[in-house]
DNA sequence: ATCAACTTTTTGTGATCACAAAAATAACTT
DNA sequence: AAGTTATTTTTGTGATCACAAAAAGTTGAT
């Protein structure tokens, strides 16, 4: 938000966190502080206290051998933060809907578009950060710090998993329920509304988990 | 769970942990690192991490003086908190209703009878520790790992607040809804355990915000 | 070749140091 | 006395070091 003179703590942790976010860290292979803090030219001391947030975070899990990496999905854990975010995204979009007005909702329709642009053009890391700023400029609307840090734990959680799914994939056609999600937007109908998100995430859901049915650990 | 060898970070951790979780930390005022490091007799490092984490959890908040604290409570956060309670919790024990056997039901009671002593002694630690068991010893049978660590976090972001409203009463007298929760969970009746953890949770809401309707800060 | 035992390297952990920014204190002016 | 400016102390940050545990690499025997 602000250019606020970032510490190199924060700033390892958002450089961090974008790459478990859009998938350009691989599950289950172990990452050493020591080599992060090479790939990004500090010392291990700010890596250090950014992975252990990112480990508080659920982004990443430290083994029995104190070794980290990004958590291997499993089947069990996929349907917890699909419960998870059922229970909460729908809600925290209808507590956002009363603050976005009519540039919200262009803006909005704006996100969308350069989304679809993104999946045409196979670019998917372009559509990934599309769909997560469609939803998160919704949900920041919301203006609720709480839930809005509990809907970001669970993106850091399936986020990898999204881009493995989306790179074996040629090209995604899905019924866009951003459009629909914007329409309601723009009539006000909080029903329909609510139902838009939460069936985009069904479908978002439902995609990978259909797409990744050994997912990673059997058990 | 095993008495495996504890990093100081985590021993710390789980020390800092307690003290916030059941109000032996108060709101607003400034903890400084070397502070926390020579009252457990460790250096800094560990601190800072274990710091860091809690900063993740919510449960503490850095200012932009970079100072840390336990943040005060709004209202507005307040009920936050509580619809994501609610939202979550009594869906985490419904799932966790059917690995409760037996065995797991009378230990539930066993709690709630201590609690209950903990409540007539006036023992108002005595008393949110068992609180805390009680809710905790049912979600943890849901074995749902995403779950527990959001709800985890709640608490953590209103246990401090629980403990000053207790203080300042003589007695609590509340419709003991751990009875009901028991009671259902013997009779196998899904949705009377689901309500009454509900009305559990609400009635230690609202009870909290009423006795602290001026809470931390106005705004 | 295969597997065991030993050696070397890598890694996380915790303590310490240097430094700059912030807070607290002291000194001074009006 | 009250407010303002210096001065001192405290604080978080980031880097570095020592160390023990784990991983990787090497050697040797069968």
């Amino acid at each position: 938000m602000q250019p606020s003179p970032l510490t190199v703590n924060e700033s390892t942790y958002r450089a961090l966190r974008e790459k478990i976010l859009f998938g350009d860290m691989l599950p289950g292979r172990p990452v050493t502080l020591r080599g992060l803090a090479e790939s990004l030219n500090v010392s291990p001391t700010p890596i250090r206290e950014s992975v252990r947030r990112l480990i508080a975070e659920r982004a990443l899990t430290m083994h029995d051998n104190r070794r980290v990496s990004i958590p291997l999905m499993t089947a069990k854990r996929f349907q917890e933060i699909r419960l998870a975010r059922l229970l909460l995204e729908p809600e925290l979009a209808c507590l956002a809907m009363s603050s976005i007005d009519q540039a919200g909702v262009d803006e909005l329709i704006k996100i969308d578009l350069e989304t679809d642009k993104a999946l045409e053009n196979d670019d998917v890391e372009g559509y990934m950060r599309g769909n997560y700023q469609f939803h998160f400029t919704i949900y920041r609307h919301a203006s609720s710090d709480v839930l809005l840090s509990l809907v970001d734990s669970l993106w850091l959680q399936f986020g990898p998993y999204m881009r493995q799914v989306y790179n074996h994939l040629d090209s995604i056609t899905l019924e866009d329920k951003h459009r629909a999600a914007t329409r309601a937007l723009k009539n006000n109908d909080v029903i329909a509304f609510k139902n838009a998100i939460m069936e985009d995430l069904q479908q978002g859901m439902t995609y990978i988990d259909a797409s990744n049915g050994d997912l990673q650990k059997t058990e």
